[in-house]
DNA sequence: GAATTTTTTGCACGCGGGTGCAAAAAAGCT
DNA sequence: AGCTTTTTTGCACCCGCGTGCAAAAAATTC
């Protein structure tokens, strides 16, 4: 056995002197389909299994003008949509050979910060996920300017040179809407999560367009200015107080999950009002407390696998600059609606 | 205005061309308390502005030997106490400067590859999130060997030279036993999540030493293969359906949240039984979900900020290979027990 | 104002490996 | 065997910046 090292790397030196063979033959033989005779690529295998060899990363990065890191930014890490994303999307890069360098935002300015960061590891992309990130906030960031690629991940960007992959809220929020109809409620009441998100717009907007075409009239909107289930109680509790009994609404559609639980626990638990019996409730995103047994609730699952791999195609520069992807996602039907 | 590089990145080079001044000197004026005048450090700061220039951080990680970068490897994205401890180490890692290579592992020896790609990276530390990282797994693990510091994360190793950060389970298991007991419970049943994940075990033997301490018996125990609310509800309900009437708990002590939860789901929705009023129920972790209405769990939350803030001393050297860290949580008191 | 000390600046070399090309070796051919 | 074609191998130079040291400039001292 040769001396390894005592301390620090192992370097494709050390393996070509093992090996008997040069510097760049070590090279090729890690990697795939290059010019390497079979029998010095199994030299300098075995060579690098003894030394405990592999190839470094960081060096490949800075030599070629392919980092394999991708920024995924994210607004609010408590948000089950956007764990959900992140799931999906580390996985399928990882797959397709990506790594992920996850940042957790504080606020606007951080954001900018953030993406500045990413821009510095030569990331080959940058993911922002969550309202943080709006057009405005990307348009002056430096970082933004550097980057290879930037996706805006869940909702639609205006800015140019950014593409933006979402699920089609419009769609889906339309076909939500024709269920609630179908089951014949009258008067809906749209909860809409904080203002600043022009993504969730579309929800509103969809669900407002669908419903005025089939009844002629426009349903209420209420606003909570937080995906907070806390919040969306309280704020639904201090609604119905303002309403007489005969007035409330028969449905209350949600922008996602969150709002709608909150909801629906403001509903049974402080107005002892009992669902779907009394008020149906929809959600959006399906996260992985929407099956459970005391909320059961309807919503809507966005395609997140599709998501993650157009992330992909833009990284295999499939997609060119500017481009949206919006894609279908699954209805989810269960008891509350 | 000098003629930018039509595509590509801003060098320290072309900062230095149009500050009229050396490329170290451009470097000197990015590092803090660098030996530097005043004037030629504002010099180049504006050219740097006027350039959008940030320094590389591939290239100053090849070419010192810290990356600034930490691995955290996870089992499961979709365990929420892994979220709270991913959400914890991102954060507290950036305050602190540096960056989080986040990996997603499918099996054991996805595990063992995810271990070596984070060693190729150069990481200064990779922190091991659940049960995939035994001490088995981590022992042959030639990425192992390579990376510069290895933490598991919640739960205690027996790994020479790794470093251990965790929540000293015994001691809040004993807590919550003591307070079980204070509350007059008789007839305990402990219900533990997989087998092979040795650190839990901390928790089903604290809970079973102090209940014969107390009362001179050796609680039963009901063992759920994964960590799903669903597994868990059938075992609990397959168990139940074993005993009479007359000598089911009065307790369930759970090993984590969503087996308690699922737990409580079963007793009330299949056996129709009440919690806490025939039987109580606890859980360990305070998950977002525990607060929630419909449960009202009691629990345990653990120390998540110092676990990070401990991560942070390692990576900063205050902390011997080899050594443990566990840190007191806290018990959350609600309605279910 | 000259000599000395201190601060500031420039530079050779290295971090580990990629790229394109030319030399060397192997294979194919008459 | 001798020559051509193809495969394999070696090498100079580059990626962008850090380190330690020596030269230059500025500040201090008498």
């Amino acid at each position: 056995m040769v001396d390894a090292r005592p301390t620090g790397l192992v370097t494709a030196d050390d393996v070509a002197r093992l090996a008997g063979v040069s510097r760049w033959t070590v090279n090729r033989a890690f990697k795939k389909d290059a010019s390497i005779s079979v029998k010095s690529r199994d030299k300098v295998m075995q060579a690098a299994r003894e030394l405990g060899y592999a190839p470094d990363l960081l060096a490949v990065s800075l030599a070629s003008d392919r980092s394999g890191l991708v920024a995924v930014l994210l607004d609010d890490l408590k948000n089950p949509q956007q764990i959900t994303m992140v799931e999906h999307l580390t996985t399928t890069l990882r797959d397709a050979g990506w790594y992920t360098l996850l940042v957790n935002t504080k606020d606007e300015e951080d954001a900018a910060a953030a993406l500045l960061e990413a821009s510095q590891h030569r990331v080959d992309a940058a993911v922002l996920i969550g309202g943080r990130f709006n057009d405005v906030a990307i348009k002056d960031a430096l970082g933004a300017q550097r980057l290879k690629q930037l996706i805006v991940y869940g909702r639609v960007s205006q800015s140019p040179n950014t593409i933006s992959i979402c699920c089609d809220d419009t769609a889906a929020m339309t076909e939500m809407t024709d269920h609630v109809l179908d089951r014949g409620c009258q008067r809906p009441l749209f909860i809409s999560g904080p203002r600043t998100i022009s993504a969730h717009l579309l929800r509103k907007e969809a669900m407002m367009v669908r419903w005025r075409e089939a009844r002629g009239l426009l349903p209420e909107v209420l606003v909570a200015d937080t995906f907070s289930p806390d919040l969306a109680s309280a704020r639904v509790l201090d609604y119905f107080h303002t309403l007489p009994r005969d007035r409330y609404p028969d449905v209350l559609m949600c922008e996602n999950d969150a709002i709608a639980m909150g909801a629906m626990d403001a509903l049974r638990f402080e107005l002892g009002l009992s669902v779907p019996g009394d008020i149906a409730v929809t959600g959006f995103d399906d996260n992985d407390f929407a099956s459970n047994h005391n909320y059961d609730l309807t919503t809507y699952r966005q395609p997140n696998g599709e998501m993650a791999q157009a992330v992909v195609d833009v990284l295999r520069g499939k997609v060119r600059p500017g481009a949206l992807s919006r894609m279908r996602g699954q209805m989810v039907l269960r008891g509350s609606a």
